[in-house]
DNA sequence: CGGAATCTTGATCAACTTCAAGCGTCGTGG
DNA sequence: CCACGACGCTTGAAGTTGATCAAGATTCCG
């Protein structure tokens, strides 16, 4: 269960601030002379909720890191059915690396604030830095992980089980201070693009899991796990990733 | 549709010969001194088909490189559903690297043959080698890439869109001599973890295409491609990735 | 030849979708 | 300030797809 990388970070400015001119990204690299040329290169841009930030098959110039708010990564098919394959949250990365055109459609789904900068500069930076090509490698591994859990789900899991999936993927994400608390990022609409299932089956199911208790409705877009335990049992996840039956081979 | 990539690579040696020692990897670099490093670690080792390379949970201790055959890289829920994740052939890293643990199993589906190193070796090896971690990171880019298509057609897909996608996939892994001629790598029992279905489906699927003439069954686990353009129809996917239609912003 | 594994086919069933309608909420403009 | 409309959410009824259950048929191999 890991959509969640980052449980501290969240872009720092003052609210009604002049634009910031830079923009500290540690997380891509800990030399000094790359931060440095990183935070020259990189501006700020907003993107208001439902915006479009890339588009499949355009060549996009510039790559962005996600400071504040949540996006999506999706692809869809002729007739319009789409699938959301990830949500893209701060310091999520977005762009395409090592080929023109995007493959995906990014759309924000809040308002959204990104470092911005020219893809080109990125690339050759990423050339001459080796610790931010391992980041970047470490990074992307985890994206794989977390797609390779979301295979699982779309391809065998049951509705009920993944709506109570995806509420444990937020309830890791969600504030250390009220851990049972969880704000809804999607509207049910793209909950069941992210899930591959129709905006009435994901009504339906979390309907049903406040009817057993295990969670409650708290305004909108907002739920409160009444029985972590429960909700666990449901999603029919091991409960311990690693608590295989040792045999000797 | 890319589980593909090399079209043209298989691992070369007589066949009743002394076990080669040393395992030329040249995808993996380009620069000389890493390459006699590589080959010196590497050990061929061959694994029965239905042997376990890899158990999840599991720390294991070697990586290794596909030479020969086919193996699967598999994860399962508590009550026994599989849900294969990518088809592990000819090229293709099995080892999980920046951890201790394994997430996935490992299995081969045919005698496979690889190259086996120790995973410190490894690791150290891409530490010093800059080149190799590009490499690495540029192939897992793609494999990122091949796990969002698979999430579109399992989350997404029909049980025939399914069938008539995979059969694709594997025609662009065809030889180029006989590109309509495909011979599968795995039963339907294995095609259906594959594709998030049952085996009945999947023998009816199958049948159905050849109903339609798209496709005809040329003895045990070989299929005849008769009407591509049909088949890439009932893919459902975009005919070209590309053909969005342009819309100014 | 015999037994296991794989594949096929049919009948029934359940989960989820589809279609349809109504309700609540929020934001905007009169 | 209220009315209206868009949007999101809920709920019901009917319909479909694919799963499940159950036999057979076929192939593979020792």
């Amino acid at each position: 269960m890991t959509y969640a990388q980052p449980r501290d970070f969240e872009y720092q400015s003052a609210p009604h601030s002049a634009e910031p001119r830079f923009v500290p990204l540690p997380f891509l690299t800990s030399c000094e002379h790359t931060q440095r040329r990183l935070n020259k290169e990189m501006t700020v841009r907003h993107f208001e909720a439902g915006q479009t930030l890339q588009i499949r098959g355009r060549c996009h110039h510039r790559v962005h890191v996600i400071l504040q708010g949540t996006a999506t990564l999706s692809t869809s098919l002729p007739d319009g059915r789409t699938q959301i394959l990830r949500l893209l949250m701060p310091r999520d990365l977005v762009g395409r690396l090592g080929s023109e055109t995007t493959r995906y459609d990014v759309t924000a789904i809040s308002d959204v604030t990104a470092g911005s900068m020219s893809r080109h500069e990125f690339e050759s930076l990423l050339r001459i830095s080796p610790e931010m090509t391992r980041r970047l490698l470490h990074s992307t591994l985890r994206e794989l992980d977390e797609a390779r859990e979301w295979l699982l789900l779309l391809g065998r899991k049951t509705a009920a089980e993944k709506l109570a999936s995806f509420l444990l993927v937020l309830q890791n994400r969600s504030s250390i201070r009220h851990p049972s608390h969880i704000r809804l990022p999607l509207c049910q609409f793209e909950i069941a693009d992210l899930l591959g299932l129709t905006h009435e089956t994901v009504s339906r199911q979390l309907a049903h899991l406040r009817d057993q208790g295990i969670i409650e409705y708290r305004g909108t877009r907002q739920v409160e796990i009444r029985d972590l335990a429960a909700l666990v049992s449901a999603s029919g996840n091991h409960t311990d990733p690693h608590d295989m039956p040792y045999v000797m081979q």
